[in-house]
DNA sequence: AATAAATAGTTTGAATTCAAACAGTTTTAT
DNA sequence: ATAAAACTGTTTGAATTCAAACTATTTATT
């Protein structure tokens, strides 16, 4: 029978057990990929579908919220548009800012694949009260803040 | 204000907001560790960490407990082997085994950065019931399982 | 007893990330 | 108006991870 963990020892489970989802979602995909015809990562595959969501982001927000660094983010990025799946247009407003958009190679691809990661998340949380995973987060959320103080 | 969000993207959110809360230790420690004279990596104090809890893990335990690959483990061992903080032996009863231990120097390390760690999750979860955390990893376990599925 | 399957660890090449420094641009402060 | 600070993106070198294949050993099956 497991010990009570404190909530030091919760915290850093907290923080395997989504480490391990994340895997599980790559290993996946991994394999409908291999039986595809694309030939694509998980990571590249995660800025297609952000971009499908929100076209035209700036490679801050693509950083900030996939929670990569910013340096990484002009790494897969400019992978991307190596192969054709994206492009890189300066902000008129602001040239510090690129703005990132889905080429129609790069959507194509997304609209195929896509649907499996949906699939994947919908599987992971069947059965799974909506509050209960709102619940989760807010702690996460909360976790994180109180680093920042 | 914020949209309401759907399971998936809550299930999302909730890796995101892990992954950050790994950097931002990450990052802490960082610090922490360029103030001392220590020179040593977040991951590799991650696995000096675990062994000091339970010294003499396999290579495989540790990679199943830290969500790590194999190789990576591997590689990990390997480093900290050649900075003389940890030996590898073989393991006389089935000698597929590896078996980890922390040397001297290790257990120094880990006795002086150790603390830093535990300082950190615990100022994160400041304020939050252990029932709550523990509901949160309750969730995050019955994801993977219902992918294992 | 022999063979097949599974497990642990290593190796290799490539991909991704980390950390830091830098350049260019915009915003803020003086 | 000018300087300082902050922001965005790039570059570089090193570290870590990923994916796959391999070897050696143990366990399970025939």
């Amino acid at each position: 029978m497991e010990p009570i963990l404190n909530k030091v020892d919760l915290a850093r489970e907290l923080g395997r057990e989504t480490a391990e989802l994340r895997n599980e979602l790559r290993q996946f995909l991994q394999k409908k990929i291999k039986e595809s015809n694309w030939d694509i990562s998980f990571e590249l595959l995660e800025i297609l579908g952000l971009l499908y969501k929100r076209d035209g982001m700036i490679q801050q927000e693509i950083a900030d919220i996939l929670i990569k660094d910013k340096s990484s983010v002009t790494y897969l990025i400019t992978n991307l548009v190596k192969r054709d799946l994206v492009e890189r247009t300066e902000d008129q407003t602001d040239r510090r800012n690129k703005q990132i958009f889905l080429k129609a190679k790069g959507r194509e691809l997304i609209q195929q694949l896509g649907p499996w990661v949906e699939e994947l998340y919908t599987k992971a949380t069947q059965g799974i009260p909506v509050e209960n995973i709102a619940l989760a987060l807010a702690i996460a959320r909360k976790m994180n803040e109180n680093l920042k103080l």
